[in-house]
DNA sequence: CCTCCTAGATAGTGATACTGTCCACGTAGA
DNA sequence: TCTACGTGGACAGTATCACTATCTAGGAGG
């Protein structure tokens, strides 16, 4: 199909196909001549995967293309979703390395939790460490790991559910399409569920309180 | 305290302090003379609040805005919350209103919880539906509700959690404050856990697998 | 043959969140 | 009293991001 085609197909405007082929977004098309390149359905999935990660998860485009790399990853399935989890997390908040003693209450939750095949150079490892970093200028106490603890059994939980659902017959790239866009779209997915819990919930204990 | 104290106690360069002021996010100081301002407390403490938002939250000052705005909500604790999360959601990630199917399913999802003190008019249903909408149009199937299940009985989990844990010893505005930077932490938080365990637990069943 | 589309290069745009400059003035320390 | 530095206020400038538009030359297809 020609550029207009995918153009249409995927509602993504010509112009910014032309932007993602020369980001290297998406791969070159099947170059029939100088003048007449042939697209196909992995670009359409392909732009399709992309638009999710932009407009549901707000995956900058920077990491979209750390994300490409990492699909180039070789080694087991395992290896490869860590480096897109790289891929996928935001560089740290702050630029600062901070204090080592909020990097090593972010290592020393990450081992109550039992998550001992993390890697050692993580990035989220930084980003847990940036944001108590973050939060404890403000709280002056940096939040025990116990306030953290619920939290830690959550995505513990999560964690397992989704890994336990991935489809098993998908192939390489297949799980880690499935692994990422579940990743953002249910990041999301919960965040808007537990403000529309939280209101819900709110009530039974703030109804009628009217304080101050 | 002068407004260059204000600055070095925050670690907020002057000139976004001005900015600040000038976008209505912090209150006016106590205006000595027309050349000499005081700061005091608040005015730190409000802009922890603000960096904590920006720097952990990725708020929008456009939503910082409409926070302060809540802020101001007659009404029951209750009532403050629910604009308050209203301030918080982004504003919905498609422009269109969908198909209106969708936000039936949205609608249906958030009746099933149980979570029935939702107003009808939430701007967090019409985010549910619109990243429903989005992710309906890549994988074909508008991902039925069964799947998000586990989703909601989370959201409702966290939100029970945490509505529990505020302090009922504050303050109207204390709440407030409370319950927003309780709500950006911990979904920034979470969000960076879930990364991490998942990578821990891909490791048991995808550690060996060369597929492909 | 003529019109439309394309690849590829480069420049421009709009939104967001600051950041910098300027000025006249006033405050505080010497 | 003198003077250097800090201030409020207005406004212009900047950096980044993610596109979006324009232009050129030329080939495709009816």
């Amino acid at each position: 199909m020609r550029i207009s085609e995918l153009s249409e197909q995927t509602g993504v405007p010509v112009a910014t196909i032309k932007y993602y082929l020369r980001e290297g977004l998406l791969p070159e098309g099947d170059k029939r001549t100088p003048r007449l390149t042939e697209y196909d359905e992995r670009h359409v999935r392909r732009l399709g995967l992309l638009r999710i990660l932009r407009d549901v998860g707000d995956v900058p485009v920077d990491g979209l293309k750390r994300l490409v790399a990492a699909s180039e990853t070789r080694g087991s399935v395992h290896d490869l979703f860590a480096v897109a989890a790289d891929a996928l997390a935001p560089t740290p908040p702050a630029a600062g390395p901070g204090r080592p003693e909020t990097r090593a209450m972010a290592d020393a939750i990450i081992q109550q939790a039992g998550w001992d095949r993390v890697r050692e150079d993580s990035v989220d490892r930084d980003n847990l460490a940036a944001t108590l970093e973050l939060v404890g200028a403000f709280e002056t106490h940096p939040r025990d790991p116990a306030e953290i603890a619920p939290y830690v059994a959550m995505a513990d939980q999560l964690a397992r559910h989704e890994i336990a659902n991935l489809d098993g017959r998908k192939d390489r790239l297949g799980l880690l399409e499935e692994m990422v866009v579940g990743q953002v779209v249910f990041a999301t997915v919960l965040t808007t569920l537990r403000r529309l819990a939280e209101e819900h919930h709110s009530h039974e204990r703030f109804a009628e309180d009217q304080r101050d």
